[in-house]
RNA sequence: GCUCAUAUAGCUCAGUCGGUAGAGCACUUCCUUGGUAAGGAAGAGGUCACCGGUUCAAAUCCGGUUAUGAGCUCCA
C-alpha cells in the first residue's frame, strides 16, 4: 500500500502499485491532462512510472521549467519523426533541448529547404493532433545497435556502440517511429502543440570539424501559445539592438569589402571609443599602471620564440622586407616582455604593471567575423603584471575589484565568473600549478563570489579567469579575463633579481576588462539600443535654431559649451523646427536645445530631452550645471525604449 | 574554414514568365523664416557585387570569385 506524499505535504494511500498518471487522476482530472512527467522522489519520471512503494511524487506540467524542457525534447523527436515520414532516407543523429527550444542533427543527401521546413512543420502538427501515445521500453547495448542498424539508422547505432556493453537503454515509440533517449517524454504527442521551426543550419556530425557536415533544424517550443509569443517578440526586440543596424543609423561605423573584419569608424563612433579609452586611460593611471606603445611590425622570431608562430601561424598576418618576415602583432605580451626586459628588474620593481591600448591583427576565419564582435584588426586593453609568485593572489584581489567597478560605471551589474584550470597538455610543474588555481580561487572567494570551474579548461600556459557580462536583456558577452602565465617570460628570458640576489622568472599575469574595444563598443550599443547615458554619448547636446535670425547667438552658445568641454553639434539648417526635433531625437542625443526670439530676448536656452521631456528655458550656466550633473552620473540606465 | 542563404540608387526595399530598371527616405536647386517628432516643388542619381557561360536577348537561368547573414568549428 504506497503512501504518495505531494509537494504540499499532503499525503495520499493507494491500495497498489500507482502510476504518476493515476496519481494526477486521483487528484483532479485538469491535472491530469496537464501532466507530462511526474518528479518521483527527486527523479523525473514518465507519467506511466508506476511506484510500489512510498514515495514523495511532484505532478510536472508546462508551468514548471522540467516540464518546459520535456516538452522540447519530446517536439525534438516529434521533429524526427516528421522528417523521417517525408523524407525515409533521412538519418536520425541526436536532437537535445537547447535555451528556448531544441535541434535535431540529420544525415540527409541534399540540404532542406525552408519550404521543406513548413511542410516539416505541418507534419508534426498533424502528428500532434493525432495524439499517438508515447511509449517507453529497454533493450540491451547490443540489441539496440542490432536494432538501429536494422532501421539503416548507422549513426544512431555509432552512438549507442560508445556506450559501456553491460548497460540496459531506454528507447521511446510514438506510431512508428522509435529513438533512443533517456527521457522522460511526455505521455502523448497530442501534449506538443505550440512550436515553430525557426531555421537550418550545417552542423558537423559529433561537433568535429573534420566529419562531414549535417542537417540540423532548429526550433522553439512553448507550454501555451502566449509563451511562444512572447519569445518570438523578445527575439524581434533584440534584433532592433543589433549593434550592426544601430551603428549605421547612428553613424558609428562601417565596414566594407576592400576589408574584411576591418572597421571603419566614422566621427561618432570615434568619438565613443575615444571617450572608452580616456575613460581607461584614467582607470588604469589611478591603479598602478604604466601605459606604454609597442610597434605593429615585429619579426618572425620573435613570434617563433614566444610559440605562438607554432600555434597560430595560419591566423597571423605576415610580410616581409629586405629577406625579413615579420608578423603584424597578433598580441601584445610578447612586446611588453621586451619592455620589461630593457634594464635589470629588483624584486623591489615587482609587480611591474604595464598597460597598453594594444592594436592587434588576427586572420580569423572568413566564417567567423560578425559586426563589431569578432573582427580581424582589434584593440584590447591590455596589460601585463609582472610579479612573483606570491604576489599573484593581491594582484588577482585587485583586478577583480577594478574589473567590477569598471563594469558598474558602463552599467553592467550581473557578472558571471568562470575558473578554469590545467589542461591535460601545460607547461609548469604540478606545484606551480596548484599555487596558481589556488591563489585565483582564494581571491574570487574572499571577494564571495559566484564562480564557475571548468576543470581542464585552463590555457596550456596557465589558469585563467573570465569574467562575462549580462546585458539589459539578458544575452551574454565575455569580456574580461586574467591569465597566469608560468611560460612566456621564461621563453623570452624575463627574469629579476631576488633578495637572496639569485636571478628568478618572473610570472605575468595577462590581464583585459573590456577585452577588445571594437567588441565592447559593440556590446554597449546593444545594452543601450544606442541610447547612451549622456557620459558616452558622442553627442551630448544639439542646438537648434527656429530661424536665422538667432544663428549667431546659437553658435556663441555653442562656442560657450565647447570651451567647457561639452560634445556639442549646431544644426542652423533651414527646416522646421519639429522637423529637426525629430531627426536629432531619433538621433538619441540626450539634449536639444531650441533657440528662437524669446531665447535670444532673455538670453537663455530652451532644453528639451531625448525623451520628450521640456526642461524649459535657462541660461546656459543652468544648463552646462545640469549636463554635468548628468555627465557626472555613471552606470544608471536611462529607462530604454526601442522604437522605430 | 564548413553548410545553407543573400547581394538592385547613399539608406530601406519592389522588380511577375529572360525583352537592358522603380518606390520611399536621403541628396541638389528653388520657394518657404516656420516654436518642440516629417512644409512644398523641381532635379539629379544605377556597368543590377565581380568574372565567365547559356541565349537573338540576362538584374532575372547556370558556374566561379568576393562580401554579408544564420548556424557549425575555431578564438593566444
Amino acid at each position: 500500500m504506497p503512501v504518495i506524499t505531494l509537494p504540499d505535504g499532503t499525503q495520499k494511500t493507494f491500495d497498489a502499485a500507482v502510476s504518476v498518471a493515476q496519481v494526477a487522476e486521483s487528484i483532479g482530472s485538469g491535472l491530469a491532462r496537464a501532466a507530462l512527467a511526474g518528479k518521483v522522489n527527486g527523479e523525473l519520471k514518465d507519467t506511466s512510472f508506476v511506484m510500489a512503494d512510498d514515495a514523495e511524487l511532484a505532478i510536472i506540467t508546462g508551468r514548471d521549467e522540467a516540464g518546459l524542457e520535456i516538452i522540447r525534447h519530446s517536439t525534438a523527436h516529434l521533429l524526427a519523426m516528421a522528417v523521417q515520414a517525408l523524407f525515409p532516407s533521412a538519418q536520425v543523429t541526436i536532437g537535445p533541448v537547447i535555451e528556448d527550444g531544441f535541434f535535431y542533427d540529420f544525415a540527409f543527401e541534399r540540404a532542406f529547404t525552408p519550404e521543406d521546413l513548413e511542410a516539416i512543420e505541418k507534419k508534426m502538427l498533424e502528428l500532434a493532433r493525432q495524439d499517438l501515445s508515447v511509449s517507453r521500453f529497454e533493450l540491451p547495448r547490443d540489441e539496440a545497435v542490432d536494432f538501429f542498424e536494422n532501421l539503416g539508422e548507422h549513426y544512431k547505432a555509432e552512438i549507442i556502440r560508445d556506450i559501456p556493453e553491460d548497460q540496459t537503454l531506454s528507447l521511446y515509440r510514438q506510431g512508428d517511429f522509435t529513438d533512443l533517449c533517456r527521457g522522460p517524454h511526455v505521455p502523448s504527442t497530442g501534449k506538443l502543440q505550440v512550436f515553430k521551426l525557426t531555421k537550418v543550419a550545417g552542423a558537423y556530425w559529433r561537433g568535429d570539424s573534420n566529419n562531414e557536415m549535417l542537417q540540423r533544424i532548429y526550433g522553439t517550443a512553448w507550454a501555451d501559445k502566449k509563451a511562444l509569443k512572447q519569445y518570438l517578440h523578445r527575439l524581434e526586440e533584440a534584433g532592433k539592438r543589433d549593434h550592426r543596424k544601430i551603428g549605421k543609423k547612428l553613424g558609428l561605423f562601417h565596414t566594407q569589402e576592400e576589408a574584411p573584419g576591418m572597421v571603419f569608424w566614422h566621427p561618432n563612433g570615434w568619438t565613443l571609443y575615444q571617450v572608452l579609452e580616456q575613460y581607461m586611460r584614467q582607470v588604469q593611471l589611478d591603479n598602478g599602471y604604466q601605459e606604454i606603445r609597442t610597434p605593429q611590425v615585429v619579426d618572425r622570431v620573435l613570434w617563433e620564440k614566444s610559440g605562438h608562430w607554432d600555434k597560430f601561424g595560419e591566423m597571423i598576418f605576415s610580410t616581409h622586407s629586405e629577406n625579413r618576415d615579420y608578423a603584424v602583432k597578433p598580441m601584445n605580451c610578447p612586446c611588453h616582455v621586451q619592455v620589461y626586459n630593457q634594464g635589470l628588474k629588483s624584486y623591489r620593481d615587482l609587480p611591474l604593471r604595464l598597460a597598453e591600448f594594444g592594436s592587434c591583427h588576427r586572420n580569423e576565419p572568413s566564417g567567423t567575423l560578425h559586426g563589431l564582435m569578432r573582427v580581424r584588426s582589434f584593440t584590447q586593453d591590455d596589460a601585463h603584471i609582472f610579479c612573483t609568485e606570491n604576489q599573484i593572489q593581491e594582484e588577482v584581489s585587485q583586478f577583480i575589484d577594478l574589473l567590477f567597478q569598471v563594469y558598474k560605471d558602463f552599467g553592467f551589474d550581473d557578472v558571471l565568473v568562470k575558473l578554469s584550470t590545467r589542461p591535460e597538455q601545460r607547461v609548469g610543474s604540478d606545484e606551480v600549478w596548484d599555487k596558481a588555481e589556488k591563489a585565483l580561487a582564494l581571491a574570487l572567494d574572499a571577494k564571495g563570489l559566484d564562480w564557475a570551474l571548468l576543470p581542464g579548461e585552463g590555457a596550456f600556459y596557465g589558469p585563467k579567469i573570465e569574467f562575462t557580462l549580462k546585458d539589459c536583456i539578458g544575452r551574454l558577452w565575455q569580456c574580461g579575463t586574467i591569465q597566469v602565465d608560468f611560460s612566456m617570460p621564461g621563453r623570452l628570458d624575463a627574469q629579476y633579481v631576488a633578495e637572496d640576489g639569485s636571478r628568478q622568472v618572473p610570472v605575468m599575469l595577462h590581464r583585459a576588462i573590456l577585452g577588445s574595444f571594437e567588441r565592447f563598443v559593440g556590446v554597449l550599443v546593444e545594452h543601450y539600443a544606442g541610447i547612451f547615458p549622456p557620459w558616452l554619448a558622442p553627442v551630448q547636446a544639439v542646438i537648434l535654431n527656429i530661424t536665422g535670425s538667432q544663428a549667431e547667438y546659437c553658435k556663441k552658445v555653442e562656442k560657450d559649451l565647447l570651451n567647457q568641454g561639452f560634445r556639442v553639434n549646431l544644426d542652423l539648417r533651414n527646416e522646421k523646427i519639429g522637423f529637426k526635433i525629430r531627426e536629432h531625437t531619433i538621433q538619441k542625443i540626450p539634449y536639444l536645445i531650441v533657440v528662437g526670439d524669446r531665447e535670444l530676448e532673455n538670453n537663455t536656452i530652451a532644453v528639451r530631452t531625448r525623451q520628450g521631456e521640456d526642461l524649459g528655458s535657462m541660461p546656459v550656466t543652468q544648463f552646462s550645471a545640469l549636463l554635468n550633473q548628468a555627465v557626472a552620473k555613471k552606470g544608471a540606465l536611462e529607462s530604454i525604449v526601442v522604437s522605430e
